[in-house]
Formats: structure tokens, C-alpha cells, sequence
DNA sequence: TTCTGCCTGTGAACCGATTCAACGACGACA
DNA sequence: TGTCGTCGTTGAATCGGTTCACAGGCAGAA
């Protein structure tokens, strides 16, 4: 690490206000801002004249004030569970794509599946007066969010369906798509599946283990013979690795693997080629989400397909609706997964 | 796709102000900011009453007034090349911890390689009033980055070094890098290599090739005859794959491809494979990033590795420090990279 | 008892924009 | 020449906090 230092910048005293334009450009406070709002009503010559001096002044209006006086509001806060997983970012490109579009902006945070963190952030957008929030929830508990919304704050639930009928959601149907990826790994012969999870207090851990439950009982099998849950703290390579190695030091693994997520698996099928297993020779594995790099692993990797920049764009939809003109009704909308059979569960012909 | 649509919600007329609270709780507007900024010098009593009045009226400050009157400055900005790409979002991890250690908060935007995004973002942040803005900059003027930290917004270059002495910036040392790589592949016998590049618009497309051509040249070779370079519009899987149908197209395939970055090599090698060309028999690979799926490819990736984590958490700091009492110089971090050599390239043992 | 000083609490000024009632100038029209 | 409407411009009020000079009350010291 190298390291060079340069002179130190002179750091200018204040920014320009509107009134620093004014007196530059001869004429009133107002009028100034009236170049800025409603050019029409001014004069071409004093426009000129205005915007040589915004020009001159380098002037930056200050969004503080204008949205303090205005409630001009034109930001969306989305927060994520994991920024770091390819399918979140998917989610994030759909809702800025669409945003932009309708000429507003996105402010983007990380949960990191952290509770607090989530509500730090919640709390950070609302002060800045966003318009609303998409928001993937890192807990159970939607209360805060209700309140959120019940305040004036349009707020839709992203990748998670809403009991309470108050929140408009967007979301894939997490029970069928898990419900495919079992059935598959049943119908290829396996009969008791290896289930790495995340915490229950996140709805996508929640719903695919019901899905998984689901398949189970739906061919027969009891749940609690044929499933070998393994719980990790979070859901990415780190999770799927620690997962494989929980699960190998238990002894008599199945010979099956479903994971949470592809990032799950991708961290799985590097710990069992580690431990010296095939996949799917010794262990078949199905994942989640069929992220961008899913078809291009070592093994080609099952995974469960999701519309997921659609489920960006709908969201984003849904919240200027709510949020604009005429306050649209809650809407809850669900998409179907699909299931993509790849070499890793051995399904592929 | 199936929706169902819940009852409207009330929107709330007004959310509470602080003068609310006040009279809520009987007491005066000072009274109340001091609960909420100086709570020592607020009486047990009174501190109660406040409290529960905010309590009661789920009283949320607005932001855009308390950072109007007391230029309070928590939040950061960061403008990123490309926010789907694992290498962007590890820095981008890296910021965020260091951020919150201070108190602070990221607001993360991608300029997805467009100028026009990057003008937008740097307006927005700017109008905000940002602390200062971390930027990969999408293109080679950087004049109005200069021209904001003249204005008194703290600016650091990430993964760019600055011509200009009066930009801080974090990089890793490109051209070294790219020369590593493509060294790599001239030792193991190529002497005509492709290389899938970016617009020239983007410093690291730009250093990337200067590192190339100095290791074709200390190899004794011309560069107009040992490199075939390929320019693609964006840098991603979607760019690798056309880069690759491009340089087949085009025939007399050298023996060896060098990509930008692994998203890159990622689609090149997508689109090797259904040209039913081996890796690393009939084309070797190299990519740059050594993103964290790049060993768990099909063929896994010899890359170049970068200090991601550590980029940001510098960066982070930099600017922080920079923009902080006492107004410290600007600094040029500089990192070295490290060859990760794997299959891909046909040069692991 | 009076004075001093500390502790709480008050309320007006201010940050930088937007908005709107009001005003002056000018041309049209009777 | 007097009246009216239009157009362009003005400046004060306002948004919701923070800050600070100051006031009132009370305890301890003289």
C-alpha cells in the first residue's frame, strides 16, 4: 500500500443561497425562484440574467430547504436484505429502472438480515421524508412498518406477503417454488433431504421450509424423519458452508441438499467438494433463486427461478401509485416460481 | 401473477411536529429540542413528559429542518460503476461498516458506466447535502468532481487514481495487475491474446490495457500484432458474451482471452462454451476481480484479486477524515493486486 | 434579609427555499 | 384623459427544527 499526499483544499466558507443570486443578479428573492419553478413567468432578459449568476455562483439549490417548505418529494428508500446477493441487486436494478423512469430516486441500504440495522434505516428515510419505502423485512414483527404506513409513508413489502391486509407486497410464491424443488429431488429417488435455513424470524426461510414440508407430506413421508434441517445464521457462501460442515459432522447425511439460496448453495457444494463429495453423485443439491452465475458452476446448479427484476419494477409501480394522487388501496401481488433442473440434482437428462 | 386488493388506508393529515409535542406536553418548542439533543439539562420530570408526549404522537424530527438550520451531516454518498457486480457491492460493504462505526450513513447509487446517471446522483447527493461523496467515476472529466470538493463536498476517488493533486482517491494498482495477468498467460506460451475491454471513458478499461500492452512489449512483442482487443459497451456477462461472439466472428481466434473482469469473463466463457470451445484447451481464460464465485465456476477462474473490503473501508475513512474537523489533505492510497492463478487459464499444477 | 449563582425552562431569531397577495408599469380601450 | 387588465416583479410569511440570550425560582452564603 502506497500512500501520496497532496496540498490541502481550501474549503469554501458557505454555499451560495438563492439570495446571494438575487443580489448578484439585481432583482428579488422570488424572482429567482420563479426562474427555477416557472421560468415562463419571467422575462427572457432577467432570466439571463438570473441564470449568468446561478451560473457565476456555481448555485446549488439546498434540498433541505426546498423540501421543507415544499414536501416536493421525489426519493425512495429500499432496503435490502443483502446487497451482496446477486438477486437482491437484480431487485434494486427493476426498482431503479422504474423509478427513474418517473424521474424520482432511489436511496438503497442493507439490512444484512439485522433487525436493528433495519430499523436505523427505516428510521433515517422517514426522516428524510421520503416519499416511501420497498422494504424486504429482516424480522416477523411488520408493526413498525404498519405504523410507518399508517403515518403517511408508503411503504410495500418486497419478496414477502403481508398478513395484516393494511401493506401493498409484491412476492413470489416461496411455498410452491420450495414445494418444486423438493418434489424434484423426491421424484429422482431421494427420500430423506438435508434443508439448510436461515432463522425463522426472515418470511423466505419460513415459507420455503413450508414448501419443503409440504412435498414431504404430500409423498407420504413424515417431516421429521425426512428432513434434516440444519439452521444457519445468514444466508450466503459463509452460511452454506458452515451449514455442509454442521451437517457432516452430525454423521448419516442424506443424500440431498436443499438450500435457502444460491448463495447458500454456492458455499454448500464448495464445503462438500472440500469434504471429497460428488455432487450429485454423493449429494444432489437444489438451490434458490437462480442467480446469474447459477448455470455456470462447476456443477450447474437446480435452482428455483423468480421474475425478479418484474418484482422490482411492480414494486416500484405499486408505491408511486399508493403514494401519488388519489392514494391507490393496498394490492397484494404474487408470482409463480420455476423451477430450473440443472447437473446438480442429478435431474438433468 | 395474482393480485387481491385490501382496504385504502387513511393517510394522515400532517405528522407531528415538534411544536405539537410542545404543547402536548406542556411545555415550551426549546424544551422539547433539548430533550431530544441535551437531555442533561432537561429536568427527570419534564424529560418524562416530553417523552411520552412524543411517545403518544409517534413523533418523528424532520429531517430536512434540523439539517437546514444545524448543517448536521451524517449521511454519505456513494456513486458505483455497477451495482450488480460483487466486486462493487464488497467495496460497498467495506463503506458501509466503516460508516456506521461513526454514526453515519451510506446512500448508495450506480451509475451503471453512464455519465449522465453519475451527473444525476452527484446533483441529487449534492442537493441533499451530503458529507461527501465516495465515486468510481464513469468517465475520464473529472472537472465536476474537482468543481465539488472546490465547494466544500468531500470527494474520494474509488478505484481510480486522480491526475489532479486536490482528489483524494483509493485504487489498486491496474496497469500492475493487468500486466500480472496477461505475464501469466504469455509464460505459458500464447503469444496472440483478445482482450475484451470497456469504453476508454472508464479509468480502469483504460489502465487495464496500459498493463497489457507494457507486458506484451517487456515480452518483446508488438501489441498491435499480439493483441486483439474487442471494445464492448458494458461491462458484464451480457458484454463478455457479445465480445466473444464478436471475436469469433471475426476468425483467426488467438489461443487466449483476457477480460476485463470476471462478470466479463463470466459471459465470455458462457458463450465459449456453446461455441463448444474448451477451456483452457482451446481458449484460455483470465479475468480481473476474483469475485467470490470465480473458484466455484465450471472452469474455475484464474483472476486477478483485489483488496475489496479494505478499498472501501479506506475510502470510508478518507473521507471522513477529509471532510472532518481539521480538513486533512488529500491523499492517494494506492494497493497491489495479487494474481489468483486456477484452471481457467490451464496454468495450475 | 439580601445577594449571588446555579438550574430549568422560555421564546425569538435563524437556516434557505417556496408561495402568494400586492404593486407598479404599460398598453388598450372608451 | 381616465380606467381597466395584464404582465413581471417584489417581499413577507411560512415550513420545522436548533440555538442562545435571558428570565424566574430556589438554595446557599454573607
Amino acid at each position: 500500500m502506497v500512500t501520496t499526499a497532496g496540498r490541502a483544499p481550501q474549503r469554501s466558507p458557505r454555499r451560495a443561497s438563492i439570495s446571494d443570486v438575487a443580489q448578484e443578479a439585481g432583482v428579488s428573492l422570488g424572482t429567482v425562484s420563479n426562474v427555477l419553478n416557472r421560468p415562463d413567468r419571467v422575462s427572457p432578459t432577467t432570466r439571463g440574467k438570473v441564470l449568468a449568476a446561478i451560473e457565476h455562483l456555481s448555485f446549488v439549490p439546498n434540498g433541505s430547504a426546498r423540501q421543507l417548505r415544499a414536501g416536493t418529494i421525489t426519493t425512495v428508500g429500499a432496503i435490502l436484505l443483502d446487497i451482496a446477493n446477486p438477486f437482491f441487486t437484480e431487485v434494486a436494478r427493476g426498482i431503479e429502472d422504474r423509478l427513474a423512469q418517473a424521474d424520482h430516486t432511489l436511496m438503497l441500504a442493507s439490512s444484512d438480515e439485522d433487525p436493528e440495522r433495519e430499523a436505523r434505516y427505516l428510521r433515517l428515510f422517514e426522516e428524510h421524508g421520503v416519499l416511501g419505502m420497498l422494504v424486504t423485512p429482516a424480522s416477523t414483527d411488520l408493526e413498525p412498518l404498519l405504523e410507518l404506513s399508517r403515518r403517511g409513508v408508503g411503504v410495500v413489502l418486497l419478496d414477502r406477503t403481508s398478513p395484516a391486509e393494511e401493506l401493498s407486497s409484491v412476492a413470489v410464491d416461496d411455498v410452491a417454488g420450495a414445494a418444486m424443488a423438493v418434489e424434484h429431488l423426491l421424484s429422482l429417488g431421494h427420500r430423506r433431504i438435508a434443508f439448510i435455513n436461515g432463522p425463522q424470524s426472515i418470511a423466505q426461510c419460513v415459507d420455503r421450509r413450508a414448501g419443503m414440508v409440504r412435498a414431504l407430506e404430500a409423498a407420504g413421508l413424515d417431516p421429521d424423519e425426512a428432513m434434516v434441517e440444519i439452521t444457519v445464521s445468514s444466508l450466503n457462501a459463509e452460511g452454506g458452508e458452515a451449514g455442509v460442515t454442521e451437517l457432516l459432522a452430525a454423521g448419516t447425511a442424506p443424500s440431498a441438499l436443499f438450500c435457502v439460496n444460491d448463495l447458500t448453495a454456492l458455499g454448500a457444494m464448495r464445503a462438500l467438494r472440500s469434504h471429497g463429495l460428488a455432487i450429485p453423485a454423493d449429494m444432489a443439491v437444489v438451490g434458490y433463486d437462480d442467480v446469474n452465475f447459477a448455470s455456470m458452476l462447476m456443477t450447474p446448479l437446480t435452482s428455483v427461478r423468480q421474475p425478479t427484476r418484474q418484482l422490482g419494477e411492480v414494486a416500484a409501480d405499486l408505491l408511486l401509485k399508493a403514494a401519488g394522487p388519489g392514494m391507490a388501496a393496498p394490492q397484494r401481488i404474487q408470482f409463480q416460481p420455476e423451477l430450473v433442473v440443472r447437473a446438480s440434482s442429478g435431474g438433468a437428462h
